[in-house]
DNA sequence: CTTAAAATATACCGATTGGTATATAATTAA
DNA sequence: TTAATTATATACCAATCGGTATATTTTAAG
């Protein structure tokens, strides 16, 4: 790895919590300058522009959630308990971000979508690729039998998401996690009726 | 109604979209001079700063909102058609503020809540408000015997809230009202289920 | 209709913005 | 160790930013 390579990725992992908390407009050259001790110099040294900032750092906030998940997945032996790690394991997985801005699917959604095209495009491929992901555990849990062989994997997964965004966006609004939790207990009643 | 109460007006409701699309910092004095045709001098001569023209504006959107679903509501007679008017009547509610950057409460909510206390802080009354709202009304059919005794109605009403807002992220993400249309389905079965 | 007050436009301000050109320092390869 | 290359800092740029002061226009009251 060269030296513009690890400062690339440090430029990355500093300022990936002030663009998740204060998107693309909000964020500027000198935020980044501040939070990473260096110079525009050595940002457009490693970067075309601000938009390919924003992108890498969305890649990589990304990158992260979905490792945590992919762990918490890999522990896991049947279809439902996949589907409950999101229940069992919110703390672990949302709350290690809140310090950071929260969930970057979530923030980025709704700072790309009318402003920001190709952001939006990334942002839109992670969720039809978490939405394809759950729909794949659901098809898997009707095809071993665990599930109700008349679900409908595509809306479950849907709701899910849905679920766990929108609580997200509650419990940091009003600034507590007891939010998330209580809809958690709806999200474990909804696959608990899957059965 | 004084002539500077007129152009006050006129400014929120012209500048309402773009502050709900681009946010409060990529929301411009220039933009809002362009979207009402008037000067700096008279929008400063209605606000103090761009602060209160953001506050105003969330006001408005959310007024708007409140308006359509409480019309809505009025309509109907029990506690479930009454909840019943968001599966309903999502395209009414919802679709008609996309052109318009979406829900004003998501928005609003993802983009103040690291950036602009007094936003955040409206945003949450608004959201406190609905749930309480939506309470009520899982109290009134409880106590009327529509809806099964032991539903916890604060849990519903928070499930149904990020079931709405997670949904709507993903169709103005995704563009296209279907993934609102399908999760609207999973709250009908919510809402069926509760008696 | 006239005039004072209210409303809005214009000109201006210092600061910040994203980005570029050039200079300097650090790294790497021989 | 040295020189070339790479990486980063510094200086600079035009444009935009939110806001203020002053000028001009419009409104409303008598």
């Amino acid at each position: 790895m060269s030296k513009a390579e690890r400062t690339r990725s440090f430029i990355i992992e500093k300022t990936a919590p002030i663009f998740n908390k204060k998107g693309f407009a909000g964020t500027s050259l000198n935020d980044m300058t501040e939070a990473t001790g260096l110079t525009k110099g050595s940002i457009y040294g490693n970067f075309s522009n601000k938009d390919e900032v924003a992108i890498a750092v969305f890649d990589y906030n990304l990158q992260k959630l979905n490792a945590c998940v992919a762990a918490q997945f890999s522990k896991q032996k049947t279809a439902k308990d996949k589907l409950m790690v999101y229940v069992n394991n919110y703390e672990e997985i949302f709350n290690s971000s809140c310090d950071d801005g929260g969930c970057p699917i979530l923030n980025t959604a709704i700072d790309a979508d009318d402003t920001h095209p190709q952001l939006r495009n990334q942002v839109a491929k992670a969720v039809l690729s978490w939405k394809a992901r759950l729909t794949q555990i659901l098809e898997q849990g009707k095809a071993n039998g665990e599930f109700n062989a008349n679900i409908n994997a595509e809306q479950i997964a849907l709701t899910m998401i849905s679920m766990i965004e929108g609580s997200i966006m509650i419990s940091k609004l009003l600034g507590s996690s007891a939010y998330i939790a209580t809809v958690m207990q709806s999200l474990k009643k909804l696959i608990n009726d899957l059965t």
